[in-house]
DNA sequence: CAAAACATACCGACCGGTCGGTTTTATTTT
DNA sequence: AAAATAAAACCGACCGGTCGGTATGTTTTG
């Protein structure tokens, strides 16, 4: 039976989000993440070959995640705009969820621009959701419900805008209206993008 | 002459921002900002009372420059539209200027979203700069040049933006065109901010 | 019984900060 | 102007403690 291993590795996993989060990368020794998961450290480093692997492996679950979810919530709305404003929407409970995690994940940003193997599984996933930002846009300008501007430039546009409500929140979360910055942005960006019926310069 | 001691501390706080820009906060040891500023540990101790303080004192150099760009962007310009898009413009040389030292400034972010006293340092000139752009926004719908919006939420909005393009530099910097990202950005969303002339819906 | 899973003791390196002492600079006294 | 003194600046060895990772042994599992 390995049920037993599999549960290991995910109360480590668990236990250094939790410590990752709430103190940071570099302040959580292994002792501790392995005191927290009732774990010694022989099975730690049965399981994972360092303490940066398992920050790689919550990464790319979270990464992973979020691509999921931002993808069907792309696919499956009405037409593009509103596509992204759901996912504007969507922002409050994302935050509710990941409440204090958010951190760490700035931590693996930073760290991540100066280690290339972990700017590598970084890097990816990002430029990952910008094709996809770029792709629902491009089908918006042909569709005729997006003013034709360059795909590619406007998705950085919403990814930084994204990323920038994200930043907030981490900074300041109690001056924040998460959601609310979400959305005004989003409605706004996309009221610029409307395309111009009545006079079109 | 006093001039040789604040020779030191400058020294001090040089050697000390190069190497946090280029390895990090934590990994950054006290002994090598010394070594690098050709300066005993004692010295060190005798100008700063800890690590931490060198990093608030370079934050608050930053800051504080950065600040006085701002304000005087924005109240030089014709309108406050106007005022926002020269600052976008700015973005281009800022990050050349800036050029390794975002990743630190990230770092800073993070460290201050756990520590209460450099959250302090930090939170501060973060809601100056929010209470700058919301002012401008509210003498903007003021004087017609923008819609009536809330002004506060609207700052954050731009606010994000902001943000987002410094960490979209930070993070990939040789994908993202910075400066046209940010002014691209700013346009989309001050056309959504300007006021409904013909159609007011 | 072999291999995987796990436990424990331990190592070497490092790091922030301290401390006693020395040198340089400024001020006062002679 | 020179000597004396005080104070600021600076030096570098050192300490207590931590931490990531390893080596080796024990238990569990198939």
């Amino acid at each position: 039976m390995q049920q037993r291993s599999e549960e290991t590795r995910s109360h480590i996993l668990q236990s250094a989000l939790t410590l990752f989060s709430r103190n940071g990368y570099d302040a959580t020794s292994v002792a501790e993440i392995c005191q927290a998961a009732g774990v010694s450290k022989g099975a730690f480093y049965h399981h994972f070959s360092s303490k940066q692997t398992v920050f790689q492996s919550l990464l790319e679950g979270w990464l992973s995640a979020l691509n999921l979810q931002m993808e069907a919530l792309l696919n499956n709305a009405p037409d593009v705009p509103a596509g992204f404003m759901r996912m504007a929407s969507m922002a409050s409970p994302v935050f509710r969820d990941a409440q204090g995690q958010f951190p760490m994940f700035l931590e693996f940003w930073t760290q991540s621009s100066r280690d290339p193997a972990l700017w590598e599984t970084a890097i990816a996933p990002y430029r990952h959701f910008l094709q996809l930002f770029s792709d629902a846009l491009a089908k918006g300008v042909h569709q005729g419900s997006i003013s034709p501007v360059d795909p590619k430039l406007t998705a950085q546009a919403l990814m930084a805008l994204a990323m920038g409500v994200v930043l907030q929140q981490v900074l300041d979360p109690q001056e924040t209206a998460g959601d609310g910055v979400a959305e005004l942005g989003m409605r706004l960006l996309f009221e610029g993008l409307r395309p111009s019926q009545e006079k079109n310069k």
